[in-house]
DNA sequence: TATGAATGAGTCTTCATTCAT
DNA sequence: CATGAATGAAGACTCATTCAT
């Protein structure tokens, strides 16, 4: 007996991946909207059009879609600001690009049920550590992000020195989490408009320094 | 065994008001903390030491207490300004007090779960329309309290008249909100106290009429 | 208003321990006929004509359940001895009475799904702790029974004192236990006769004293 | 990537009975510990290191995996008698032997879970009639042997003939497995021991004829 | 009013089995 | 011969809600 088999190892592997990647992206909004507890296996189902067995396949529990599902929602976001922050030279410009970025992705982020950072916050705060942990994790980094491209402003001269980077990297994102919230609560972007109109005032005023 | 239990209908109404406060009360924190779908009615029954008979006995279903718990939990926020909001008569004066008021009740705001507001908009705001216009409906009337009193503050002349008071208003939650959700979720206070150090900021210098 | 309640507390305790018992003694010949791991919840369901929530309002899990119907299950055995095995003064008459109650109780035994600690250690003994120990817990104490009877009669005089009382109480049981089982599996009573026979001949002459 | 897997059809079955034969070999202690409800193919796959689907290209379903994992247990016991009890003269001797054979085997059989004819009898006696015929008949056998033995003993003047002499037989194998049970289910090995001792009686003292 | 037993549909997860590759 | 993704039914258990008492 002959056994001819033309098969690319990867190739199984590809679908297996992609079958997970699909189940992660369909799954993804309704976790941001509906929250963990909220979100049930049958919803997936009907979101993925897999059957439940198939899911737990790919996933070891509800957590580890829970999770997947996070991170791929921050990943949408986080892409939208790897194209556009790279190689701009001026403190100033990077962070009004910053704020063009959110503005861009704005309508994609309401679309997908609002800020996964703030969503999963406040729905894993006292429930889900390991979701938790994810928030407090991307917090940090664009804090970490704006508190660096702060301090470099300051140190070419851009900005005054006399405010502590971290506090205003924090005023910025809470205004951005706080406004996206109110924004999508209402259906009024203009809570949405009105804070970045401040960052800029930030960024263009009250940090700035005069000659 | 025999009971006898003579019980006037007055007292029995006063006592069946307690009680469903008492349920309220017990409750309240419960659901600010795990939201909506993820607290159950057996949740309920450990908080209040009652059964769940005894609680469908003073309430429709799981959605009436849910919205109870949050007007009780709006209602611990807003009790704290009446006290110290009135009768202030420098706009700039009430607006401070405002943030002293937030300052002041900051701790037991975190111990019941973080700002009630916040979380019922995020956990109801796809989900459950009844208690999503309950969060509305509280931001609208804050927004309005704090776009009178700046609207007070330009007509008596202490605010300068080129910014529109309900954008600083909108700014001023946005930042109140995003911040104390960044502080609750990382146990770091700081995101907090830069806010309101910022908010005092926008009183004291920005929006302030120069003379 | 007045209410005049006639009712005694213990009557409502004593219908869902009623309850709670019903739903043991027709679960027990399940789990003894099919095993923990044989018996579903649904196969509970059907035997008591309640559903899984009912079931589950009178026992914390499936565990749980399992472990009142073993004891029951031991219950049946060990209460058929209670009235017949007290009081009897002649060692050798105890021990004849021991294999007299077996006899009688053994169409009982075959019909309940056959030994209930055989079956349950068999059953449990790789894969369940809890259940494990009850069997360990139920041959101990049969064990101690029969090796106390037999220090008697050494003690009196109507046995010989040249063999090791719990030796023997160890082969009885592992006699009655072992040919119960033959004789369930192969339908075939006279595995059991046998072994009462050749027990009956220990104790009639081969511990007995000559004298 | 190309494979030309180029194979004899010979080759591949023996590969193929080998595969078979590593399957029943891995998955026959797991049956005899966790029965067969309590044991899942995810269990086999863990055990064998195969997939699913490997497993049924070699099984139509469960049952028959169960039924080869039984006979293999079964043989583990059968083969330690093949080598050892052929070729003895005396009746008794053989008798002898055959204890030998188990207090030899003792330590293997608890590792590999116990007695397979007990824990298969017990696990399927009220649930599945296949594999309760395996139990049935390898009792049936070993019953066999030892009557016949027995027959020999008293055809040869080695054994009193006021016995029957498939009594004994019933007896002695009662003795092996009720006792083998209870020293697994205590980790006590003396109930083995004794039980050992008083089949030696019985051959050696009991049915022995007296000249 | 309050109890708590009961319901039936739901929860998450695993089951034995199949089949295209 | 072997893979492993997929299925649909079933697993144990909890849900919100009702109702006789």
């Amino acid at each position: 007996m002959v056994y001819i088999c033309t098969m690319t190892q990867e190739r199984s592997h590809i679908k297996s991946e992609q079958t997970r990647q699909l189940i992660i992206e369909k799954v993804a909004p309704l976790f941001n909207k509906k929250g963990f507890a909220g979100t049930s296996m049958s919803d997936l189902t009907r979101a993925t059009g897999l059957t439940k067995g198939a899911i737990y396949g790919h996933f070891r529990n509800k957590d580890e879609i829970a999770v997947e599902a996070f991170k791929y929602n921050l990943s949408l976001i986080v892409q939208a600001f790897h194209s556009d922050l790279i190689c701009t030279e001026s403190a100033k410009d990077r962070l009004l690009i910053f704020i063009e970025v959110y503005r861009k992705i704005y309508p994609r982020i309401m679309a997908n049920g609002g800020c996964p950072v703030l969503n999963n916050a406040v729905d894993s705060d006292d429930t889900h550590k390991q979701l938790k942990a994810l928030s407090i994790n991307a917090l940090s980094n664009s804090k970490k992000i704006l508190t660096n491209i702060l301090k470099d402003g300051i140190g070419n001269g851009e900005f005054r020195s006399d405010f502590r980077p971290d506090a205003i990297a924090g005023i910025m994102l809470s205004l951005l989490e706080g406004s996206m919230m109110f924004s999508k609560l209402t259906a009024d972007k203009s809570y949405f408009n009105e804070a970045l109109a401040h960052i800029e005032l930030i960024i263009k005023e009250i940090i700035r320094k005069e000659n």
